[in-house]
DNA sequence: AATGGGACCTGCGCGC
DNA sequence: TGCGCGCAGGTCCCAT
């Protein structure tokens, strides 16, 4: 679940510690992580390449190369990159120019290496809603106005905004004090405004405290972030909600599991 | 357009 | 105790 602070957390370490350095090998363990192209070929167009820029785009991660082309990494549930790497778990490691190794693991596989010509035609790029940081309240309330959709799988949408997964999502909708089951349409203008200061809010505060280490999120130096002490909501089902102290409920919605304070959040 | 389901995966927690 | 099952969620894809 590395979600838009957890991936901006790693990107800033990453351009502390690997930015201008070149690749000097890569040892694939699990090539099922590898999407395009092939592995050998994914081998050897890194080989020998500089580590000339680095971006986030919603959640994926992009490491533009001196070759002109790019590797684009996306950690999904339980994706990880460390740094200087330990070699355990490792599902592909990455030799560097220092002697260290950079190691993607990812326990269940959903995550994605793949290496490009161009990032920017990647489908998932050119379908990717905007930045929560390049929005305007304006554009925000304009993009939510013809949402017929509840407002909790909306703002998981990467085709409405991109970086919010399922944890901010119930975080920003908490402090909001909107429902999560509430039609997006139905927000007052006051309401959208608010969640839309909460969403920024929320993330900014995150990416300050280096995410949130539920399940196996860790910093790029392996050690878990320190934002779950501050979750008002996700994953507390039955304890008291810091604000109300009544219990705070789990429910489904949209198949997700969606943590939420009945009385803070009303219908 | 929106929604629901399955697929991809594996470790964990639960019930019996 | 030990086993089998369901669940967890990011994204894509298909069906309705």
């Amino acid at each position: 679940m590395p979600e838009l602070p957890e991936v901006e957390t790693i990107k800033r370490a990453l351009e502390k510690s690997i930015l201008g350095k070149k690749i000097t090998g890569v040892i694939v363990y699990e090539p099922r992580v590898i999407r395009e192209p092939k592995k050998e070929a994914f081998i050897k167009g890194l080989q020998g390449v500089t580590i000339k820029n680095i971006l986030r785009r919603g959640k994926l991660l992009i490491l533009e190369l001196s070759s002109g082309k790019s590797l684009a990494i996306h950690l999904k549930m339980t994706g990880q990159l460390v740094y200087p790497g330990n070699g355990k778990a490792s599902r592909v490691s990455f030799k560097l120019s220092d002697g260290k190794t950079l190691d993607f693991n990812d326990q269940r596989l959903f995550g994605e290496l793949r290496l490009i010509d161009n990032w920017h035609d990647l489908k998932f790029i050119q379908k990717l809603g905007p930045e929560p940081f390049a929005l305007t309240p304006e554009e925000f309330k304009k993009r939510l106005a013809e949402k017929k959709t509840k407002i909790k799988p909306l703002l998981m949408d990467q085709n409405f905004i991109s970086g919010i997964g399922n944890l901010y999502a119930a975080e920003v909708l908490f402090r909001a004090r909107i429902n999560p089951a509430r039609p997006a349409a139905s927000l007052s203008g006051k309401e959208k405004e608010l969640l839309f200061k909460e969403i920024k809010n929320t993330l900014q505060e995150a990416i300050k405290y280096q995410g949130s280490s539920v399940d196996s999120y860790v910093k790029l130096n392996g050690q878990p972030g320190n934002y779950v002490k501050y979750h008002k909501v996700y994953d507390r089902q039955g304890k008291p909600c810091l604000v109300c102290k009544q219990s705070i409920q789990r429910i489904a919605l949209g198949g997700r599991g969606t943590y939420f304070c009945p009385h803070c959040q009303p219908r």
